[in-house]
RNA sequence: GGGGGCGUAGCUCAGCCGGUAGAGCAGCGGCCUUUUAAGCCGUAGGUCGCAGGUUCGAGCCCUGCCGCCCUCACCA
């Protein structure tokens, strides 16, 4: 623990202690904030206020000294002048940069008009034992600004923004759903039967029941049991959980909205899905409705394109039929495409993966999907091999996926027992009979919808990588240092060290 | 899991052909009451990711390992 922590900054500390200084007091005069006095800053100008924040840098003249004091809101400079300052003056050396203080004085400018607080009391909040980042350049290290996600956020306001932005999303996505008289609800993450999607999910263990568990990697059959239930309209915002790989748009634990609204079929849900980003726009990005993603714009104004699964494929693979299983293998085989132990319908889909996604700029609704690959989807009347089902796509990243739900308990059935036969780790090995209960109490029709929140948030504030938008990004674990170890617990002379807390 | 890249001072980065470990910022001491990447003078600071190997000699070459980034595969 005492590696990174800097000499001077403990000697500074110490020598303030002995001074009967408490460098960590219960309280310190609470402030106001920056952002809103700096707006109309001229109107505040000879007033007395107090701000806490963070110290930046010191410039320091003898007799003056120059820094600024950032919170949340904003950053303004405080000028610290020897003659107003007799108490604090013999410390001013020992209160430097990232540290956290509490500062009263006079708002006014300088010669060259730069707003500053000029002060008059600065009270030691927390004193900081390691320093900031460079000022400049700021945090590099990659590695550094995931397990340290709390240096990266006060070190950069474009990445306090960004995750400012994703708590505004959130809460407009869900004021949007509110709006419509949908009610939010809290379904089980511990699951004994996994589903909902096809995914490989933790799995764990439940000791008193001596039950294993599963955490969800979707919370769609709750959900729709909702639904049987008579809740008409609910939906859902939290975590699932699908134990596969991480890239720059996967996320172990990812942020996920699933909506279900009786009486509505996808058409509706299409309406749900171009309403919402109207209103994200108008809610979060001050009307805007163009946003920069991967070096391309992206027009979010509704309507969005639409084109059907089946049609899109033929394009894309001259003229083949998705169903025709020996011509989707030859193409397979052309793409180098694992073919393999591979079922039928997950090949078909995988071409279609590999020859369009990339291609749906978007936003675009892609529609119609197999029902091989839509185990909860209802069919359309026009061809039974067909479900009224979509995916919208924007720079070829799938955001959300939404159907008609399938609410006849016998063909659900039958595709549950028709999943049973492909048995891998993506797929339950029983049934979810209840589900299929609940169904046959009847469900009225319903549209369901599910959107990656995670990658919403990329897209509207422009980050690459889907650990720019989560807080804390799964990495490998690192061994903690041998000194932390030590000086956490006593060393044992002898047998297995017990595990420590965490580890 | 495959391929590519990276890891040097608290931070940002140099380091040639293998020959004493470098700069800027931050720190410490000094000067300065209008700076805002302040300036000037001085000073201190290193397990070169870890472990081996080759060599008279390794930050540099070789092998293994650890971690991160990009990319492909799987997925949303």
């Amino acid at each position: 623990m005492t590696d990174g922590i800097q000499k001077d900054r403990l000697e500074k500390l110490l020598a303030m202690q002995q001074a009967g200084v408490d460098a960590y007091p219960p309280r310190v005069p609470r402030g106001i904030h920056i952002g809103p006095v700096l707006r109309e800053f001229d109107a505040s100008i000879g007033k007395t206020v107090t701000f806490c924040g963070r110290l930046g840098q010191v410039r320091d003249f003898g007799k003056l000294r120059f820094s600024h004091l950032s919170d949340r809101s904003g950053s303004i400079q405080v000028g610290f002048e020897r003659d107003h300052l007799p108490d604090f003056w013999p410390d001013r050396k020992r209160v430097e940069a990232n540290d956290l203080v509490a500062i009263t004085g006079e708002l006014g400018r300088t010669q060259k008009g730069e707003p500053t607080l000029w002060a008059r009391d600065v009270v030691l909040a927390s004193k900081a034992l390691r320093a900031a980042p460079e000022k400049w350049h700021g945090l590099q290290d990659q590695e550094q600004r995931y397990r340290q996600r709390y240096v990266d956020l006060f070190a950069s306001e474009d990445v306090r923004k960004t995750f400012l932005l994703r708590s505004q999303i959130v809460r407009e996505v869900r004021a949007y759903f509110d709006s419509l008289g949908y009610c939010e609800v809290e379904t089980p993450i511990l699951q004994p039967i996994f589903g909902g999607a096809a995914a490989r999910p933790f799995k764990t263990h439940h000791n008193a029941l001596d039950m294993p568990l599963y955490l969800r990697i979707a919370p769609e059959l709750y959900l729709k049991r909702l639904i049987v239930g008579g809740l008409e309209r609910v939906y859902e915002l939290g975590r699932v959980f699908r134990n596969e790989g991480i890239s720059t748009r996967h996320n172990p634990e990812f942020t996920m909205i699933e909506s279900y609204e009786a009486w509505a079929d996808y058409r509706d849900i299409m309406d749900r899905v171009e309403g919402l980003f109207a209103h994200l726009c108008g809610a979060v990005l001050d009307n805007r409705t163009v946003v920069t993603f991967r070096d391309k714009q992206f027009d979010l104004k509704p309507p969005f394109q639409k084109a059907s699964y089946l049609e899109l494929f033929k394009q894309h693979n001259s003229g083949l039929d998705w169903f025709d299983h020996t011509a989707v293998v030859q193409r397979a085989r052309q793409l180098r495409l694992p073919i393999d132990g591979i079922a039928p319908h997950k090949l078909a889909n995988d071409v279609f993966e590999a020859t369009v996604e990339d291609t749906l700029q978007g936003p675009i609704f892609v529609y119609d999907y197999p029902v091989a690959i839509s185990p909860l989807a209802k069919r359309t009347t026009a061809d039974p091999r067909v479900t009224e089902r979509f995916e919208f796509f924007v720079c070829g990243m799938e955001l959300g996926n939404a159907f008609s739900e399938l609410n006849d308990p016998i063909d659900q059935e039958q595709r549950f027992q028709q999943q049973l036969l492909h048995v891998d780790e993506e797929q339950p090995s029983e049934m979810d009979v209840d589900y299929v209960t609940a169904l046959e109490y009847g469900m009225p029709p319903a549209g369901g919808l599910g959107i990656g929140i995670d990658r919403l948030c990329m897209l509207l504030s422009g980050s690459n990588s889907i650990r720019d938008v989560v807080l804390f990004p799964l990495l490998r674990r690192v061994e903690q240092d041998a000194t932390v170890q030590a000086s956490s617990a006593p060393p044992t002379p002898k047998g297995p060290q017990p595990k420590t807390a965490g580890s």
